[in-house]
DNA sequence: GCAAGGTC
């Protein structure tokens, strides 16, 4: 008889360890007592592992036991150049919120002669399992170390992986450590760079406190906020094309069917037209195809994480960290399991029906599951598989009956009976459809039209969050002839995709291994906190100004740090860690290597991020930060506090501006124009600017940054009479603010992409000297952007980017955008147009982006040919008179259509 | 004050 052998059980998280405990002492003799943690207990039973009699405890940790930090002297912003984070030493601990469950573990090492590793079975278990084996080992250096490996919470798996004890991977181990290292040193390097760098030197006004904003990197986040600003552009920089498309209905006793045109659209209007008035000419139409197909609709794959997540946001619009909450609560108390899974099948042994079972009794959708446990309804199905697996838990099921609990909240319910519904969904058979396409021929032109018929609603019936919509068609026969009822030329413009959804952004995540399932919301609401996206009310996200920035700023340097393929590159490398083929070490140092040499690139490019925040934000006078000002020479008393002195200044970036000395009191500041490269105060004194004195500047502007009838020096005043130091600012811009408005290096601003025509002038479109020396500008070049005036008036106009005229101010009356306003240019060659509530927002005008009019119909026809008339059917010609309300398309003239514009091809 | 990953 050998000795018992006290073995120390671990496994991740509480409700494991009571899992297992349970399935292990089979709840004979299971006895549990308190931690030193309020949340994980201990629990004790007798069992035999290959026959050695063993009294076992089992414990667990909550997920990491230990972090990973800077050394204390690096730890601090300011202690260090961030570039040092690259190599400063680290060190793993245990923070205090941990400090008594390592204490458990101490104290029970002490006491056993095994450790069992219970941690879930991928890689961060793993990791998990050797701060465990530190902990423990550091108090018992005599302990056998064991791993469990597990796939399943059910009695098979976990009695065959206690008696087939393994060792722990430290490959697996040893890629975690990487990862955590790497994001640490970038995410903490990146984050102090930018935030230090641009923080101070910009008015950043959507944060209430912008001393305290972090502008923060991660490989993690800033790949999820370049999803979102790529989207964003997208949208941006979509030239909407008008196309032309024939539609045809035809009414009968039995209802009405509306045939579209198979060729599709063309975007040739003449082509449309002639085919169109062929078709007016000889209306008949012939049936020559009728099909009859039975469809299948399949139910979901059983739910993981993900799938969660966005059906969530998608039927009931919950933000995916809510939904991680509301799910973590049902999972506490019991009615559903595990909400972090990445897994979409279940096990075979799994009891589905069990699990029906219980759901019998309530009043929502009792019945269905009855229904389903009959045999007689041939309603059954087992589920599919989706193909992912994590190994460690069943996909989210209900696991405990409830028709509501009186602490639940809406949102409570409304997840529970997701998680009910999709499981009686996924145990159901396919809803079954008969769908029918009919052809048509008119003239040599081919129609059709297609509907559907429900058969069998199966998993629809309960399954309320998805339809199956399809009209029913009236009956045709072929060879069947019959006059349309209308025969219309439409128009439409092209969209621009939509703004990502909380769902789209999930599958664009999961895609591109972007955090895992149990993060990915995070990342998200980080995105929020930081003041990097905003979402609207239909779960749609844009990025902020400060968003679009940094993503630009990146993006002009060159570097695709905002795409996800830095985290693709890290994710091959821990798998080639994990696996054996690369160390730890080697993968450490070529990561660091790289992300060093490019921070030092990206400090080195630093301007292309100032040049990027200088599109949306005001350079800020605010000292500190890495825009330190000398106190500089006198011009004027301020005229603004009246108690200070204005200075002239020159910042690192070579920018020069007269600021208050009174600051920040006093915010007063004049910015000079971003082309000079030198200002001396002279000691002149300025004539007509009071009160005085206000001295007098000597410039020197850079040559090719100034318009060539303008001369490089300059004698100047800044009290407000200076003529021609204004029209300089408002050509370069002040600072850095003049690159980005056209002087310099392009950015690859979005404003800069829709408003300026590359590598051509922007006045007369040609190319072979820059839109600065164009000859057709003989009152010098204009800046680029759209530009607002008489603003402090109160009264805003907007000059197109392009001709410089001004602009009418115009109202939508689209589906989307009725009664929203905007401004477009009345010259059809400039399409410049831009939304006036963007305007107020300071947001820069695009290119092109007109309202949608699709649908619109033309006119009535032409007399009485073919039998349209006769049926009383309403034929509709390319040509005739307008309907009112409408406008035209091309110049907005609502007297006419754009068919017919008169500025249309011109 | 910084990341992302566990989990309560």
């Amino acid at each position: 008889m050998s000795r018992v052998v006290r073995v120390l059980n671990v496994a991740e998280k509480p409700s494991v360890a009571k899992s297992v405990s349970n399935i292990l002492s089979r709840n004979q003799g299971l006895r549990m007592r308190e931690g030193r943690s309020r949340y994980n207990k201990i629990y004790e039973f007798n069992y035999s592992i290959n026959g050695h009699p063993c009294q076992m405890l089992f414990t667990s940790v909550t997920g990491h036991l230990m972090e990973l930090e800077f050394e204390d002297r690096y730890r601090k912003w300011h202690s260090c150049d961030p570039a040092l984070l690259f190599q400063a030493p680290v060190r793993k601990f245990v923070p205090e919120d941990k400090l008594d469950i390592k204490r458990t573990l101490e104290e029970e090492a002490r006491m056993c002669q095994w450790l069992v590793l219970w941690l879930d079975c991928d890689r961060e278990g793993e990791n998990i399992a050797f701060e465990v084996i530190d902990v423990c080992t550091s108090v018992n250096r005599h302990l056998t170390i064991k791993r469990a490996r597990f796939s399943a919470l059910i009695d098979r798996d976990i009695h065959h992986a206690v008696q087939n004890l393994d060792n722990a991977n430290k490959y697996f181990a040893d890629a975690v450590d990487a990862r955590q290292e790497i994001d640490l040193r970038i995410g903490a390097s990146f984050t102090r760079f930018q935030t230090m760098l641009l923080r101070d030197a910009f008015v950043i006004d959507s944060a209430t406190d912008d001393r305290n904003l972090v502008l923060s990197y991660g490989p993690c986040q800033f790949p999820t906020l370049g999803f979102i600003v790529e989207r964003y552009w997208e949208i941006q920089s979509h030239e909407p094309e008008e196309f032309w498309t024939i539609n045809c209905s035809h009414r009968s006793d039995e209802g009405i069917a509306t045939f579209s045109w198979m060729r599709g659209h063309f975007f040739d209007y003449a082509c449309a037209v002639i085919i169109y008035e062929m078709c007016v000419e000889e209306p008949t139409a012939s049936v020559t195809k009728v099909r009859q197909q039975e469809k299948l609709k399949y139910p979901p794959y059983p739910l993981n994480t993900i799938e969660l997540e966005k059906r969530a946001s998608r039927y009931f619009r919950m933000s995916s960290e809510h939904t991680m909450k509301v799910a973590e609560d049902l999972y506490q108390a019991g009615f559903i399991s595990y909400p972090r899974t990445e897994t979409d099948g279940f096990s075979p042994r799994t009891d589905l029906h069990a699990i029906v079972q219980e759901q019998q009794g309530h009043p929502g959708w009792g019945s269905y599951a009855q229904r389903l446990l009959d045999p007689a309804s041939g309603l059954w199905r087992n589920p599919s598989n989706g193909g992912h697996d994590d190994k460690a838990h069943p996909p989210i099921h209900p696991t405990k009956f409830s028709s509501g609990e009186s602490g639940w909240s809406q949102d409570h319910n409304r997840l529970y009976e997701l998680v009910v519904r999709h499981f009686l969904a996924c145990v159901s058979q396919p809803a079954v459809g008969a769908e029918t396409t009919v052809e048509i021929d008119i003239a040599g032109e081919m129609f059709s039209a297609s509907g559907r018929v429900i058969l069998a609603k199966n998993y629809l019936d309960v399954y309320r969050f998805e339809s199956w919509g399809g009209l029913l068609l009236p009956t045709y026969a072929v060879g069947q002839q019959f006059i349309p009822t209308t025969l219309t030329l439409d128009s439409g413009v092209t969209r621009p995709p939509p703004l990502l959804s909380e769902a789209d952004l999930l599958s664009c995540m999961d895609k591109e291994g972007i955090g895992t399932d149990a993060t990915m919301h995070d990342h998200i609401k980080k995105l929020l906190d930081r003041f990097y996206a905003t979402k609207d009310p239909n779960t749609r996200f844009s990025p902020t100004n400060l968003g679009e920035a940094l993503v630009m700023g990146y993006d002009d340097m060159g570097y695709k740090l905002w795409k996800p393929y830095l985290r693709a590159v890290m994710e091959r490398d821990m798998k080639a860690v994990s696996e054996g083929n690369k160390s730890k070490a080697e993968v450490l140092e070529t990561c660091l290597q790289q992300m060093k040499a490019c921070f030092l690139d990206a400090r080195l490019n630093k301007v292309k991020l100032f040049e990027a925040m200088a599109v949306f934000f005001e350079r800020s006078n605010r000292p500190g930060g890495d825009e330190q000002h000398a106190s500089g020479e006198f011009i004027r008393q301020c005229c603004l506090c009246q108690e200070a002195d204005m200075v002239l200044r020159k910042n690192r970036d070579g920018n020069f501006m007269v600021g208050c000395l009174g600051y920040p009191q006093c915010r007063n500041a004049i910015w000079l124009p971003g082309s000079v490269s030198e200002a001396a105060v002279t000691t002149n004194v300025c004539n007509s600017c009071s009160p005085g004195p206000v001295y007098m500047i000597q410039f020197t502007f850079r040559r090719l940054e100034i318009p060539p009838n303008y001369s490089t020096n300059h004698l100047g005043c800044i009290g407000g009479c200076d003529e021609i130091l204004r029209q300089l600012t408002e050509i370069c811009g002040t600072g850095s603010r003049s690159a980005a408005s056209g002087r310099g290096p392009a950015t690859s601003s979005n404003v800069q992409r829709s408003n300026t025509r590359q590598g051509a002038c922007i006045y007369c479109h040609q190319s072979g000297h820059s839109s600065g020396d164009c000859p057709s500008q003989s009152s010098g070049p204009r800046s680029v952007r759209p530009r607002t005036m008489n603003a402090q008036s109160g009264q805003i106009s907007v000059s197109c980017s392009t001709c410089g005229a001004p602009c009418a101010l115009r109202t939508a009356n689209t589906t989307q955008n009725r009664g929203r306003k905007f401004y477009s240019c009345p010259s059809q060659e400039c399409n410049f147009f831009v939304w006036e509530d963007n305007v107020s927002n300071g947001h820069a005008g695009r290119g092109f982006q007109r309202a949608n009019v699709s649908g619109r119909s033309g006119a009535r026809g032409r007399g009485g040919q073919g039998a349209g008339r006769a049926t009383g059917g309403t034929f509709v010609s390319a040509t005739g008179d307008p309907n009112s309300g409408r406008r035209c398309f091309v110049c907005g003239d609502p007297s006419h259509f754009a068919n017919v514009c008169p500025n249309r091809g011109n």
